[in-house]
DNA sequence: AAATTAATACGATAATTATCGTACTTCCAA
DNA sequence: TTGGAAGTACGATAATTATCGTATTAATTT
């Protein structure tokens, strides 16, 4: 895992990230089926995407002969840490509170998720005294 | 103020929508000035994003003859809620504790901030019983 | 070994967005 | 009232990304 912070996956590119963060090393076979399943796109088309990915240094990718098996080659946190910046920046003025307000507000997050969270802000807590 | 959720702004026109949200009604010659700041780009570049927003309803102008006066057509919140969950789903897998705890891990809040998300989870357990 | 199958490589095209140059319009000031 | 300044309109081009068709390569089967 390379962490390069410069590098901004597009989002065709993070849809495959984010399987090949999820289920690991997969084969553009089955990145393919995958992302079948949420819109129609052609083999070739996911492949090349890969192929750019891999140019761009997001995957290697291992096994020659038959077929290539991917991996990622940039960290989960890494890529969601400096998409969120922007993001937040563009999005939401830079209001990390706006932001969370929002995701909290609008979609279902469980008792130990929400634990979670208040753990994390009493830490924040505890550091500015 | 329209309510039309299948509208996505692109990256130049949200900055552009912030600048409007943030300031109100502007001039191009007052968000060009301001965009400038960040990045060099030229008066007509501007002006033709703004333009395209127009199009796509995503602002309205008023004011015939000498200078356009152009205001948000979208709202805030809408637009934020839409890109939230885009960005959530494709970023971040769906999951709202791992955004959130993103988000709050790498920028600072203050108190103030800290409280109201607080309540929010106080709200949001409060239902679940 | 030849034929078939499964995969990759690669170039071309489409789609979208951003950028800009130039022509046109409107208003104000001399 | 005309000439310039300040603005808009609009088409062309660049840049980036996504899509796909076809050619090629590698492996398996018969």
């Amino acid at each position: 895992m390379t962490r390069n912070k410069t590098v901004k996956p597009t989002q065709a590119e993070l849809e495959i990230l984010r399987i090949l963060w999820d289920r690991g090393p997969s084969s553009v076979k089955d990145v393919h089926q995958l992302i079948g399943k949420e819109k129609e796109t052609g083999y070739t088309t996911t492949l090349k995407i890969m192929q750019n990915m891999l140019e761009k240094s997001l995957v290697i990718r291992k096994g020659e002969g038959r077929a290539h098996i991917y991996h990622a080659n940039v960290m989960e946190e890494d890529i969601q840490k400096s998409l969120l910046a922007s993001f937040m920046t563009v999005a939401f003025g830079g209001s990390a509170k706006n932001l969370v307000m929002q995701a909290l507000g609008n979609h279902q997050t469980s008792k130990e998720e929400i634990k979670e969270i208040r753990d994390l802000l009493d830490q924040i807590e505890k550091k500015k005294k």
